[in-house]
DNA sequence: TTTATTGATCGTTGATCGACGATAAGCGAT
DNA sequence: ATCGCTTATCGTCGATCAACGATCAATAAA
């Protein structure tokens, strides 16, 4: 068989939807802190809101709290919109809709 | 606030169902590579197999897999026992279950 | 204009990940 | 007892993560 060094998997014989498996572990790999998932967490109850308001309820330092909020928002599960001097910060619904249904599908694949 | 170095987040105010938030965070980081995650839908689908089944369809070194196995079975959606020379693995689905009521929870929280 | 606030980015550091080959350990067959 | 097959583990190496403080850029306030 092919082997490769450090690198993603290549075109394979019968690959079974790929690319489907690719957004789904993105998803998971942004939940996979428990510190970004408190974050989505508190972004769902207040619908939106400002950075500083998530760095209050962290117990971490302003700039690891802006890491992980680029991280989740690489992963397209929240979006952020620079609202004067502060950033507003919402959950994507959509994103996470889509993320529930992948898992659904997982479960019903039995 | 409190901070501190390198180090998961200690007793907060009011952390909300941190361990709970623990749990969920786990299983999504055993998910977080989409290797992980096209074994997981190879287990659900042949319900029970045995590695070198799995790393048949896998394009990477026994070795690889077999240390994916592990991350998945240390976090509980696997299940790994010896039948001779032989591992057979397969899913377990009550754990499978409860990470997507996780979600789901998630969801229907706004 | 200067100052303060807010948040993103930079640079660093130690830990963990992800890949591999090599090796060890367990079992079945010869 | 030895050999072959199967799988787990070890050791290594480069890449990425997770945390921090420091700094920078942009806006609001004085």
């Amino acid at each position: 068989m092919m082997k490769q060094k450090h690198c993603c998997p290549p075109a394979k014989a019968a690959p079974r939807n790929t690319s489907g498996n690719e957004e789904f572990a993105t998803l998971c790999k942004a939940l996979g802190h428990p510190a970004r998932v408190q974050i989505l967490q508190h972004l769902i109850r207040m619908d939106r809101c400002v950075c500083g308001q998530i760095v209050e309820v962290m117990p971490l330092a302003q700039s690891t709290v802006s890491q992980h909020l680029k991280i989740l928002r690489r992963s397209g599960l929240i979006q952020g919109e620079v609202d004067g001097p502060k950033s507003c910060y919402c959950v994507d619904k959509n994103v996470l809709k889509r993320f529930h249904d992948m898992v659904e599908t997982l479960l019903e694949e039995q």
